[in-house]
DNA sequence: TAATTCGCTAGACCGA
DNA sequence: TCGGTCTAGCGAA
């Protein structure tokens, strides 16, 4: 028997006749795999007779030709009921069992439920047995049999907790179509970490981190010796899970060699996920760094036009990157021209991806050890799967057994079944002075933690809880038992709360600030999940009640701010779900908001919390197009600062045109900066020249819009659409989820004939008239129209403008 | 097997 | 050629 400290890198399970834990861990003299074979697949029945009787008949018996290995009466309450029952644990030797006889089980004329039965092996296993990827242990194993016998969390402060993490390129040659790992060699790769960079080519390139190797068997046998030689903890690609995982497996089979990277010598599997497929490599998890920015961009926490990494490079490092399309590097590559161009483009494709990596991993880390998944896992999931993981863990611990997912048919009635969100506040258009800015903090978490909102405590039997706490759509929930939902959010909630407040005694930048701050991101994120997923038709907890109830709460509750602030002597202008923006009247100072904003949280129940998010010298509201009603989720503000603050507006939109965001930009600024509409309309007349003249920059023209469907589904065929059938027409890679920057040119008839790929159009090559017409007058009429201006100003001048915006 | 609803707008599409 | 309707996308919260 041996100790030791070690930090858990993945699990996964051995298939076969027997299925297998297999845990990966990094310890003090090097990689170990061990073997827990304590644990075995399982799922719950419930029964209506004597549970004993029913083992016995199962034990008999067989199902879809499978054994039930053994069988356990347990007490377990099932999700939403007071009591605990008896039910029958069933044990198989394998997930394949499970799957095969879970059916045949479920139509037993006794049984009355079945529960649990599609939870994955080793989500499973990490419930059971507490514990988190990425963690530190001390374990005790067999040294014999290498089976783990003893696992125990400790605190880390240890050298192992700091990663090997490396990041890998191919560049593929294929003559006039998508590359194809059945015949098309790749022709270069990029290695890349902290301490190296390096380009293997079968050509010879003239730049320092290029090394020549025979040909493509060599640079395949060299690239995967990397891999293994540096012993990685996490392998970083971008784009990996569909290309060059898949792409590097395939080509070394045909070349017979083994692509043996994993830590136990396998080579990588690719498994389906939703619609792609995902790759992984056994006990050197695979990070994606595509699918990370993925996850960051759901949840906000990241804003990219478009996911190619010349783009994220731009966007978040600030550091532009050249790109070469597939064609172009086919050219090169014949006509042996520019191969340290090639190579330097291949090079910062794995320096990007790793960059990303190193980037977010700890706040992945964080967010995985909250839910129990390996890091390959959480770098792959959706808001509903970390959430239902959270509770999942939460029901284990209370003995609880997890609603079931919800068949094809009740989704679809679910998803026929929607409810009223977030109240809008309808604005006063114009030029408003002195505001002030009122936020909940964490609306609808604090809505669930202080009204006890749950599936498990909807509408409970007590009449003082309808009494005491029923929504304004008349559901309530108890105020007796703690709800089920409520107890984890608060929980996180606390703890993010805690580590916000020691965040600030501790120094910026520091490796305890960063793990601090990944923390509680993380629990930001899930937080942030809940009341989403409430409302969600999939999701094993879904409860309409629960997610209705909470937005008539928050409509309830920015509405009484609204009302109050009236009375208090505030104008309202403008509310949005939580948010609440306030005039401040000549007769009052910015104090008297504060003291506005405790009043108010004098009022609030439990943990609800309403905060001044700040103060605005000015804003602009303007109307709808088509009409003269205020536009709602559109406004501008200016601080004392002069930094603006711009909402909704085209501005903030891909699908704009530059030169039209950038004037919007300029016109706004003139206005709530100088004061000045008349500088605004100069602006705009200027703008106006230099696009008749032609001279305009393509960069500038460029208008994003993204392929949301399979291209030939569409039922109307807008400008990014043709300009996508077009470039595919000429063998462009392009298909669901591509992010089109397209120009609308001089040459065609429909806006969407006239629309072509940026990449294809030469510059000076666009409708001047288009871009002045439906992009930059547009982009700027409604906000200079606040100050008497029309269009005719713009295009020709000289009108007198009556100031009616100051009202 | 990708958390929700609310709101604005462009441009195709279609029939008069 | 027009005006109304519908599809589609993106952003706010």
């Amino acid at each position: 028997m041996k100790k030791t400290k070690a930090l858990l890198l993945d699990v996964d399970y051995l298939k076969g006749k027997q299925s297998i834990i297999r845990l990966f861990f990094k310890t003090p003299s090097g990689k170990i795999i061990l073997s827990d074979p304590s644990f075995e697949p399982y799922f719950y029945i419930t029964v209506n007779c004597a549970p004993e009787d029913a083992v016995k008949k199962l034990l008999e018996s067989e199902f879809n030709g499978v054994r039930i290995k053994r069988a356990e009466i347990v007490e377990k309450t099932l999700f939403g009921e007071e009591k605990a029952v008896k039910a029958i644990k069933l044990i198989f030797n394998s997930t394949k069992e499970v799957k095969d006889s879970r059916e045949e089980i479920r139509e037993q004329e006794f049984v009355t439920h079945k529960r649990e039965y599609d939870i994955p092996f080793v989500k499973r296993y990490l419930i059971d047995r507490d514990l988190e990827p990425l963690a530190m242990y001390e374990i005790e194993y067999d040294e014999k049999t290498l089976e783990l016998k003893g696992i125990k969390k400790i605190e880390s402060s240890n050298e192992l907790a700091k990663l090997k993490i490396g990041s890998f390129d191919i560049e593929t040659y294929s003559r006039g179509r998508f590359s194809d790992p059945k015949k098309d060699p790749i022709i270069m790769a990029s290695y890349v970490d902290d301490e190296e960079k390096v380009v293997l080519c079968t050509k010879e390139i003239k730049v320092p981190y290029a090394i020549k190797v025979k040909d493509e068997k060599e640079l395949i046998e060299a690239l995967i010796r990397k891999i293994k030689e540096k012993d990685l903890d996490l392998l970083v690609t971008y784009n990996g899970d569909n290309f060059d995982l898949p792409y590097l497996k395939e080509r070394a089979s045909q070349l017979k060699l083994k692509c043996d990277i994993g830590l136990d010598g396998s080579e990588p599997s690719s498994v389906k996920k939703a619609r792609e497929l995902a790759t992984k490599v056994h006990g050197r998890p695979h990070v994606d760094a595509y699918q990370l920015l993925r996850m960051l961009v759901r949840f906000g926490v990241v804003n990219l036009v478009k996911m190619d990494l010349e783009s994220v490079s731009a966007a978040l490092f600030n550091e532009p990157k050249e790109k070469i399309y597939a064609e172009e590097i086919n050219d090169m590559w014949d006509n042996n021209r520019e191969l340290e161009r090639l190579a330097e483009y291949n090079m910062l494709d794995s320096a990007v991806a790793y960059r990303i990596a190193m980037t977010y991993l700890a706040l992945f880390i964080e967010l995985g050890k909250l839910v129990h998944y390996t890091i390959f896992d959480v770098t792959r999931s959706s808001s509903s799967q970390l959430v239902e993981a959270l509770l999942m863990i939460e029901a284990y611990r209370e003995n609880i057994l997890v609603p079931n997912k919800p068949s094809d048919a009740e989704v679809k009635m679910r998803v026929m079944q929607s409810y009223q969100g977030g109240f809008v506040y309808e604005p006063v258009p114009g030029l408003h002075e002195n505001i002030a800015v009122l936020d909940f903090t964490s609306l609808h978490p604090t809505i669930i933690i202080s009204h006890n909102v749950s599936p498990d405590t909807l509408n409970c039997n007590h009449e003082d809880c309808k009494a005491k706490n029923s929504s304004p759509l008349k559901n309530w929930f108890c105020t007796k038992k703690r709800g089920f939902v409520p107890k984890v959010i608060e929980r996180l909630f606390k703890e993010r709360v805690a580590i916000k407040r020691s965040l600030k005694s501790m120094q910026k930048g520091s490796q305890q600030y960063i793990l601090a701050d990944a923390r509680q991101h993380s629990l930001k994120i899930i937080l942030n999940s809940f009341y989403g997923t409430l409302g969600y038709a999939r999701f094993r907890w879904y409860s309409r009640e629960c997610a209705s109830s909470i937005t008539a709460w928050s409509r309830e509750y920015v509405q009484m701010v609204a009302e109050e602030a009236k009375k208090a002597g505030f104008i309202v202008i403008y509310g949005d779900t939580d948010s609440t923006l306030l005039k401040i009247p000549e007769n009052k100072k910015r104090e008297d908001v504060l003291q506005f904003v405790e009043s108010i949280n004098a009022k609030l129940p439990g943990v609800m919390n309403l905060e001044l998010e700040g103060f605005y010298k000015r804003g602009i509201f303007v109307t709808k197009k088509a009409s003269e009603q205020a536009a709602k989720k559109k406004y501008a503000l200016i601080d004392d600062n002069n930094n603006l603050k711009i909402v909704g507006f085209e501005y903030v939109r891909r699908d704009w045109a530059g030169i039209a965001k950038q004037t919007q930009r300029l016109v706004i600024e003139a206005i709530l900066k100088d004061g000045s509409p008349e500088k605004a309309v100069d602006i705009v007349k200027q703008k106006i020249k230099e696009l008749r003249s032609g001279k305009t920059k393509k960069e500038e023209l460029i208008i994003h819009s993204q392929i949301k469907k399979d291209i030939n589904a569409y039922e109307s065929i807008g400008p990014h659409v043709a300009a996508a059938k077009k470039a595919i027409a000429k063998g462009r890679d392009l298909g669901e989820r591509s992010v089109i920057g397209f120009i609308i040119t001089k040459c065609g008839k429909s806006i969407s004939d006239k629309a072509q790929l940026a990449e294809y159009v030469s510059e000076g090559n666009y409708d001047a008239e288009y871009y002045i017409k439906n992009q930059l007058i547009p982009a700027v009429i409604k906000i200079i129209g606040e100050f008497g201006y029309d269009e005719d100003d713009l295009i020709e001048g000289g009108k007198q403008a009556n100031l009616k915006a100051f009202s």
